[in-house]
Formats: structure tokens, C-alpha cells, sequence
DNA sequence: ATTATTAAGTTGCATATTGAAACCAAAAAC
DNA sequence: GTTTTTGGTTTCAATATGCAACTTAATAAT
């Protein structure tokens, strides 16, 4: 049967798998965040099948993560660049970089560094903190039910974020 | 055919997709945050299939995102808990709950809020930044080969991020 | 102690999705 | 204007998902 659908659920993260939950997705992104444009550069770089390649492309394009737009100023053929809703993501991206940097291949393996062009010094970890940037941990966090938070979800939320 | 492994790929991204890339699997974990820990309040509350569940219990397991544990000392019914591996993840997930409010739900309609449990105020939006706290954006990001990084990986990262 | 009930899976089958390769039309290159 | 490249679509076999029924072991009820 068809996978179940997420997008009726109230709930954050399941909208976001609707969108960029699927099987190399959040590769493609990756992908454009290198300034990769081009369906068979995606193609060959990524090596993923042409034709999930063009229905993920699609798809990304619909929700506005990416574009289609003339790869020069009046030529026929279009390419695919970051929308702000796509660029935005880049905390979600580093932060799953940084994870399997730090668990799956181990700092000293890590295939590529982030730096801060400006000083060339490694970028920081991403973390969960206060507005004014004092780091939080689980047990740390709370979770109260939201303005668009439904009878479900708010009878659920008596509980909070466990350790 | 079988679904392609990332496993052999020199990239961070790549190799956390192999683990918890699948559908599915990160609202396991989320779940696993809210403090659900046995198999059948996992599956209610996701309404996941229980084939489906029991496998991607089974791979956390293995990849050690979870811990199968007695569920009271001394008894034989087992729990699933987080390891600090799983917990690590937190970042991941909140950043993509705040991505998927800013854009997907709108943040008038988010249906749950995250606060700092000692000051009961919302937390500070999950940002790229320096070690010493100042916000980067996609463009003042840099990419170096890593000491893990291969040939393929080095000749490519001639390349800076692009916009 | 015996029976009933719940919990935690497993199995089998219909339907969906993926991957690979072949095919095709339009644009660029020559 | 012919060839090559690009950006796909189509077809088909292999896999994965969802659902429901079945199993087996651990609690709970009587």
C-alpha cells in the first residue's frame, strides 16, 4: 500500500518529512548548497536514478525548496537553485554533518570542515540554547502546547521531554 | 532493485542517512524524546506498522541510537531507551520542528513550543555560528577537505558553498 | 493455580517505490 | 544540418511498506 501520509498531523517534524523526508532529498539539497544546478550533475554526482532524481526535483520545486529557473538571462533550459525555505535548512544540514561526524565516522575522519570564510577557523557546534545563547540539554527543554496545538496534542503535553 | 547504500560514501551526510535517513525512524526518536519507551505506545502513537516498527527498533538497536533494557529491574519485558548517541540527535530534530513552523505550519500555528524549563521562555531558533556565538549564514561558510577526506572529495572542494 | 488479557513481535500477501537500462525529444555544439 | 549532450520518460524486475492475522510469552484476574 502507499506509504501513509504525515501531512495531516499536527505535528513539526512530521510536515517536515512530507516535504524532505524521502530517500535522498536532503542529499539533493546538499547538493545545491555545493552550487550544483544542473539535473545531470545531480545525476552523477549523487548517482542516483534519473527518473527519482526528476520526481524528487519535482517535488522540491513544488514546495518551494528549489526553483526552476533559465540557466542564462533568456535561455531555454532551466536549472534548479535554492529557495530561502531550501537555504534555510542549513542548520538541519550541519547539524547532521556534525552528528555523524561525531558518531558515525569519528572527528578524526570527517570527510570535509566547515569554516567561517571570514577567519578560517572550524565553524561551532550546533546546539539547542536560550535566546541569549546559553546551551540547553534535553532535560532542559520543556514543552508546553503550541497556538496551533489540537485536543490530542494538548492532552499529551503533561508530560514533558524525557531523558 | 535493493535501495542503494550510502555506506561506502566518504560523506557525513550520506552515512546518517544510512542510519536514521529512513521513514519513519526520526519520529521514533522524537517519540523516544517524549519519553515513550515501550513497542506498542510506539505504535499507537505513531500508528506505524508493526513489521515496519519492529525493524527500525531493531536497527536503532544495532545502531546503538537506542538501548533494549529490562523494563523494571529484574524483569523480562524489555524497553526502548535513548543512548546518548540518540540523544545527540536533539539538535537535528529541533532544528527541523523549528524549519517546518517558519515554513511549512507557520509559526502562528505551531502545535507545540519548546522552552527552557528554568526560565519557561521559548528557545533561541537553532543557527550556524562560530564557536564564540556570532550567526554564520550560507555564504560566510567555507569547505575544506577534512582529515578523513579522499581524492574525490579534495578535487572537488576547489568549490566553496554557494548561495 | 488456572484462565484471560495484554504486550511484543512474526508471517504472508497486496500494493508502492526504487534502480537500472533503454528510449526520446529538444537544445547546444560543431 | 548533422552530431552530441542534456533533461528527461518509460518499462520492468527487485524491494519495501501497510495491513491483518497469527504466535508466543508475560502479566493480571479469578
Amino acid at each position: 500500500m502507499k506509504r501513509i501520509s504525515f501531512s495531516d498531523r499536527r505535528c513539526s517534524l512530521a510536515q517536515y518529512l512530507e516535504v524532505i523526508g524521502e530517500w535522498w532529498t536532503l542529499l539533493i539539497i546538499r547538493e545545491a548548497y555545493f552550487g550544483t544546478r544542473r539535473f545531470s550533475d545531480f545525476q552523477s554526482r549523487l548517482g542516483i536514478a534519473r527518473n527519482v532524481l526528476s520526481e524528487r526535483l519535482e517535488r522540491l520545486v513544488v514546495n518551494d525548496l528549489l526553483k526552476k529557473e533559465p540557466a542564462s538571462p533568456g535561455a531555454k533550459r532551466a536549472h534548479y537553485r535554492l529557495t530561502d525555505k531550501g537555504r534555510d535548512l542549513l542548520p538541519v544540514v550541519v547539524a547532521l554533518v556534525q552528528w555523524g561526524d561525531r558518531w558515525v565516522s569519528g572527528p578524526e575522519n570527517a570527510p570535509v570542515r566547515l569554516i567561517d570564510r571570514a577567519t578560517g577557523d572550524a565553524i561551532g557546534d550546533i546546539r539547542v540554547q536560550t535566546k541569549d545563547g546559553r546551551a540547553l540539554a534535553l532535560h532542559d527543554i520543556g514543552l508546553e502546547p503550541g497556538p496551533g496545538a489540537d485536543e490530542a496534542i494538548r492532552e499529551r503535553f503533561q508530560e514533558t521531554v524525557a531523558d
